[in-house]
DNA sequence: TTAGATGCAAAGAATTTGCTCACAA
DNA sequence: TTGTGAGCAAATTCTTTGCATCTAA
């Protein structure tokens, strides 16, 4: 999913508004900065990264956190919460697994590989597969 | 790795004061309480699960922390942050993944499957490669 | 003896919540 | 209008830390 960051954000954000619509929520300036920010992003942002751009819209720190909670709700993202650190967002929603960097604590998206995981043995149902790389990143190895 | 609960923690323990006397670390009632409670259970217990446990032999909160860090810093038990809440303990150091429930938050080790997992494509050192599989458990499924 | 651990309480960081006012539909 | 969201600040939850004291080696 290599688009033109310009068009993710408007078809993430048409996206968006048509699903509030569905579930009945008012679209709301606030909603839509942190939307906005959201799918403008790759890196994986915290909370707080986003609060640091909505809140010259005038967007706080209460509202970032249930604006997201919303968005995830509605299914335009996914948190990723690996090592205890701070929520992460993320909103590449098609399957995928993840890259933490220990050095820097970047994560990046890795291309999902269909030759998958088998199902665990045990005696639960299965719905979802998520697979975690770490190590050192291009950038944190000299 | 289906030991007797009594042999594993008697064995457990003994690493651990061995590794400590290596480390020059001393090895305390406090430490041996942590030790003893992380390693006689197998259901990814909390800090907070552990203090509870430990404060009745007399050791305090941070005692429990510290003492948790220190455990896994001489490679006696790992942290599972899977969840993204509070930071769980895992005193199975061999190879396995974890199934996550999601009605009931428990976490249940998975058997390490050699076949499956190829390295991602991107520009980084893997040293580690986890599968986090989420679902309903069995308890929770009626 | 002495490096390092412990307890306690205060400090921090991350996140949630109560309540009143404002706004999208 | 009217149900929900937004802002603000206080409250929670989880974790770390400073400091005086104690203890394993």
């Amino acid at each position: 999913m290599s688009l033109d960051p310009h068009l993710r954000v408007a078809t993430g954000l048409a996206e968006f508004e048509a699903r509030c619509e569905q579930a009945h929520l008012p679209v709301t300036s606030q909603r839509r900065a942190v939307v906005e920010t959201l799918l403008s992003r790759t890196d994986h942002p915290t909370v707080d990264d986003i609060y640091a751009v909505v809140r010259e819209r005038g967007v706080s720190l209460a509202t970032t956190y249930r604006a997201l909670e919303t968005i995830v709700a509605l299914g335009l993202a996914r948190r990723v919460a690996h090592t205890g650190s701070a929520v992460r967002f993320d909103p590449n929603t098609s399957a995928h697994h993840h890259f933490l960097c220990d050095a820097c604590g970047a994560i990046a998206d890795v291309a999902w590989k269909p030759s998958p995981i088998e199902p665990p043995a045990g005696d639960f149902d299965v719905h979802e597969t998520s697979v975690l790389y770490r190590g050192i990143c291009a950038d944190c190895r000299f």
